[in-house]
DNA sequence: AAAGATTGACTTATCAATCTTG
DNA sequence: CAAGATTGATAAGTCAATCTTT
């Protein structure tokens, strides 16, 4: 499909500038890609889907070696429920445990088990070398920064401008 | 939560950067929390799902006052199933119309109804403003051509660097 | 009563298989 | 047989309701 580069900057039949909608659309379409092309690679090379493996790197890097089914939940953007069910599958493969909160009841805690940090740090790399083939390599390091810095510019305030 | 700024750019746990990993896990970040709001904003002022308005705005836009079946598909990064059932959804509700293809006796065509139009009228306004407010207006216009650079640059190749 | 977590019912997407036409 | 489209079975997520603990 060949771009269309013709006109400047009309206002496009969307109501969006050219500049907007490709700015929006490309968000789209960038993340629509990357995500399934990732999930795939994990997938064929590790039997891990991205948002399981989001929960072990999670656990990883956790200084208590675990962390509350909420936290979870928010770092990665699902809804409790939808956690419930994430860990609930990988708690079946043995890759992590639920434990009760020592200091609230009501709380569950989850962990990894040895199975869970071998099967992550086998994945880790190859990952991380994915992530770098399918998107980091495009960039300089001063455009991921410059990138970073407009992906953060929308959470530092409450959402609005 | 306060963001760390304390370190300039030692390998995270993770395996990337500090600057790699904002990169990527601010895209991960913000694609979901504007999608989420985009789309809850739109079903409360149109009862329109975000898939939903974007085959209406596809259909709006094409010449030939709809599309093939895997053209749609294609364009809103969907399995050729999944468009199959978006389309029957919007059919259900008189939004869109399908049709036999005239030159091609396997394709199926999508075409617009005059509710459909009416419905897409209606809710592109107040889309593209929820757009503007929680997505574009954090950005300068030099930002945003920016940003479509970034965003266009891996469609560009075929996925290789 | 509010918070944390889970469950039941449902929605929306996918893959593999199938049907029809080229 | 290949391409376009649809269907059946299934996967993974949401919301609303529920249960337990604070």
């Amino acid at each position: 499909m060949a771009t269309d580069t013709s006109s400047p900057r009309p206002p496009l039949p969307d109501g969006l500038t050219q500049t907007e909608f490709q700015a929006f659309g490309g968000l789209l379409r960038l993340h629509s890609t990357l995500v399934k092309q990732l999930d795939a690679d994990l997938i064929a090379a590790h039997g891990l889907p991205l948002s399981s493996f989001e929960v072990l790197l999670m656990l990883a890097n956790s200084p208590q070696g675990g962390l509350r089914m909420s936290d979870l939940a928010q770092r990665a953007f699902l809804s409790p429920s939808g956690m419930t069910r994430l860990v609930q599958r990988l708690a079946g493969q043995g890759l992590i445990e639920q434990r009760a909160c020592d200091d609230d009841g009501r709380g569950s805690f989850a962990v990894m088990t040895p199975a869970g940090r071998e099967r992550f740090e086998q994945a880790a790399t190859t990952h991380y070398q994915h992530i770098r083939d399918r998107f980091l390599c495009f960039f300089s390091e001063d455009e991921l920064r410059q990138m970073g810095d407009f992906f953060g510019r929308l959470s530092a305030t409450g959402g609005d401008c």
